[in-house]
DNA sequence: CGTTTGATCTCGCAT
DNA sequence: ATGCGAGGTCAAACG
């Protein structure tokens, strides 16, 4: 990985054009080829960037970039799609190499798959009499979150979000359109769970029938027999 | 702005909890206080990060840090939410800060504004003798990209977007339910228009009636006055 | 302030 | 490869 902060500006051409005028940044090469142009704000994104796979190449300078005050040029391609990107630097502050090696990478938990997991495992808290046929139910146009049957043995297939907006109830209603045109499975009636939902992703639902359900992760974690023997 | 190369382990807990090995990473102090993790690869993402606004602390590590190598603990609080991060390193390999200043900030050209904006100039690129209503006509439940006439004074509710996918059809679904109940604009018919049209998304729009129209956008540009004055 | 929507979204998984 | 869904989405625009 090289760090170098340098003045420079920088100009991209490719999904689209984009051009950031002369300023001090961060330039971070990677060990992969790719460039990120970061500023001293605005965590997380680069104002500018180049994913691999990627070539950086430097241009000499003709007399007109030197009359400009640039004093070297770095050039970035796109391997696949051709996308450019152009620094063009007036002064170098610092320019360091260091070799990280490869990263192990990020463990995560809590994301919808826990989610699903645990509501299958806890299917009864959508209510009494409740049991579960399967998760990941096929369908033609893809995977329901859940297929379960309620106290009366109607089928009931259950959308799950960690946050539940109006896309994820425009999903469900296509699964129960065609659902329901499955004379094994018809009627089926919708559920969409999430940790949060938007009011007018309830709004939606409610005004097609399909019930919405609060989901506590933290609470159901703490019902899981897998997690709480860990303790 | 500090920029350090680490020896480290990093904990986050928040709206998900995550875990990074001990391994050799860039970490990236920000003049908001914001942190970034960055590995040697995986461009424009960081593998772990704190937005603004949040705090910095070094806490004194105890015996058992010690023992296990530990010299420094960083502690990262974001001031709203309490998510933490937690790096904790084992040794500096680089320290260093610099002043960056404010950037001047990214200058774009080609989003879905200036299509709209391209599009409304030109919406006879839809058919002969089509002509503009407005831009961004107002329904209740959010506003329309474009509304024109066609040639037989019929509406044309006009949906755009840089990459035309399946939500993008749905959404002109509701604006067109919605505006064919109001008896002053009914009939409407819709025109799905963007720069590029998913395969599924078109098949969407075809079994709802509904027009796909691909945009060129340098073509556009190119027969764009304001801009074609520039040279 | 919350809420919505676009993004050079990125990223991962399944087909 | 391509499509699809999720993201600690982020971040800007709008009410």
């Amino acid at each position: 990985m090289r760090l170098v902060i340098a003045k420079c500006s920088v100009d991209y051409a490719g999904r689209l054009s984009a051009h950031l005028p002369i300023a001090t940044r961060l330039l971070l090469v990677k060990a992969d080829g790719s460039v990120l142009v970061h500023s001293d704000s605005l965590s997380y994104k680069p104002l500018n960037w180049m994913s691999p796979p990627c070539a950086l190449s430097t241009v000499e300078p003709d007399q007109d970039h030197l009359d400009a005050g640039i004093t070297e040029i770095w050039k970035v391609v796109q391997a696949k799609t051709a996308d450019q990107l152009v620094i063009s630097i007036h002064e170098i502050l610092l320019d360091t190499t260091h070799d990280l090696g490869i990263d192990p990478g990020l463990q995560k938990d809590g994301v919808e798959s826990d989610l699903q997991k645990l509501l299958a495992e806890q299917i009864e808290l959508l209510g009494e009499g409740f049991h579960l046929v399967r998760r990941e139910h096929m369908t033609a146009i893809g995977p329901v979150d859940i297929l379960a049957k309620d106290a009366a043995g109607a089928s009931v297939a259950v959308e799950i979000k960690r946050r539940g907006d109006i896309d994820g109830v425009e999903q469900l209603t296509r699964y129960l359109e065609l659902m329901n045109r499955d004379p094994h499975l018809a009627p089926v009636v919708g559920v969409f769970a999430a940790q949060e939902i938007k009011p007018q992703a309830r709004m939606l639902a409610q005004d097609r029938g399909i019930r919405c359900v609060l989901l506590d992760y933290d609470a159901m974690r703490g019902m899981d027999d897998s997690h709480s023997r860990l303790f």
